[in-house]
DNA sequence: CTAAACTTTCAATAATTATTGAAATATAAA
DNA sequence: TTTATATTTCAATAATTATTGAAAGTTTAG
C-alpha cells in the first residue's frame, strides 16, 4: 500500500468511527489529517485535502482548538494561520475524555442526584430510587476513573490498566 | 418532587445523553421507561407514554432486544407481548460495552493493523507508522479493559477500579 | 488612513437520520 | 378454515444536523 493511500484510508476510518461516537465526521477527519501531516496545514490546505468549504474548515478547526487537541502555529513569512495536531495520542485521549466528562457525565450525575429528592415513600418510589442509586454508582465510578486518568501522568493508564488486567 | 415527574425527567435526561453518545434518542427513552416501570409494558403502553408511533416502538424495542438489554415477557390472559428491562445496571453496562466493542473498536483495530503495511520506508512513512502504532496501543488497551470488564463477575469493575483509583 | 489578505459568521441549503402510518405479514382463538 | 388481534416492514415524510458560500468583520502592510 502506498503512503498516501494509507493516510487517506486512515482519515476515512477515523471519520466514520467518530460518527458513531457522536462526533462530527468532518471534525474527526480534519483532526486525522493534521495528525498524519508532517507539516502545519493552512485552512486552504485542509479545504483542498478534504474537499470542504472554508466555513466548514473554520468551524471544525475552532472546535478542535476548543477541545485542546489542535493548535495554531505561525510559519515565518506567511500571514495566514497554520494548524497542527499534537502527535501525542495519550494527550488526545485525555483531552477528549475531559471534554466529554464535563459536557456529558457531570450534568447527568447532577440530574440523578436531584431526582433522588422524590417526596414519596411508596414501594414504587423506593424501587425507582434504587434504580437511580445503581445508575449513580456506575456513573460515579466511571467518572472517578476518568478523573484520575485525566490528572495522571502519561503512563498511568497503560501501567495501571495493564497491571489490573493481569491480576 | 412527585414520582411521576421524576420518572419523566429521568426519561428525558437519559434520552438527551444518549443522543450525544450516538444512540438514538427514542431507543434510550424506551429503555429508560422500561427501567423505571414496575410492570411489563406493551407496545401500546410505550406508544402512549412516549407519544410515538407503533412502528417506532417496534423498531426500537427490537434494537434493545438485539443489544440484550430488554426482553419479552408474557402476561397471563393477554395475547400481546410485553417488555421488561433488566434492572441490573451492571448488566446493562456490560451489554452496551460488549456491543460497542464489537461494532466499533474491533473494526478500527483491524484497519489500523492493515495500515501498518505501507511499503515505504521514507521518514514520513516512519512518522505515520509511529502515529498508527500509538493509536493502536491506546485502542488495544481500552479494548482489553473492556474485554476484561465484560467477562468479569458483577463486582469486578467497582472493586478493581476503586482499588486502582486509591493507589 | 486604505487596501489587500485573511478569518469569521450565519442564513440558506443539502445531507443524514429518525419517525410515521398504513399495508403486508404473522399468529391465535373461535 | 375464517376472523380478529398483534407484529413487522418500509416508502413517504419530518426533524435534525452538517455544510456551503457570500457578506461582514479583522488584521496587517504600505
Amino acid at each position: 500500500m502506498k503512503l498516501d493511500e494509507a493516510k487517506n484510508k486512515y482519515i476515512q476510518t477515523w471519520g466514520s468511527l467518530a460518527t458513531s461516537w457522536g462526533i462530527n465526521k468532518t471534525m474527526a477527519q480534519v483532526h486525522a489529517l493534521l495528525l498524519v501531516s508532517t507539516k502545519p496545514l493552512s485552512a486552504e490546505d485542509i479545504m483542498d485535502a478534504l474537499q470542504i468549504s472554508r466555513g466548514n474548515v473554520n468551524m471544525n478547526v475552532r472546535a478542535l482548538i476548543d477541545w485542546g487537541i489542535v493548535r495554531k502555529e505561525f510559519v515565518v513569512g506567511e500571514r495566514k494561520e497554520f494548524f497542527v495536531a499534537d502527535k501525542d495520542i495519550w494527550e488526545l485521549f485525555k483531552q477528549i475524555t475531559k471534554e466529554r466528562k464535563k459536557r456529558e457525565i457531570e450534568p447527568v450525575l447532577k440530574v440523578l442526584e436531584d431526582l433522588q429528592k422524590v417526596d414519596d415513600d411508596s414501594d414504587e418510589a423506593k424501587d425507582f430510587k434504587k434504580v437511580l442509586g445503581d445508575l449513580s454508582k456506575v456513573t460515579t465510578t466511571v467518572n472517578t476513573i476518568l478523573d484520575k486518568a485525566i490528572k495522571a501522568d502519561e503512563h498511568w493508564l497503560l501501567s495501571n490498566f495493564t497491571k489490573m488486567v493481569k491480576k
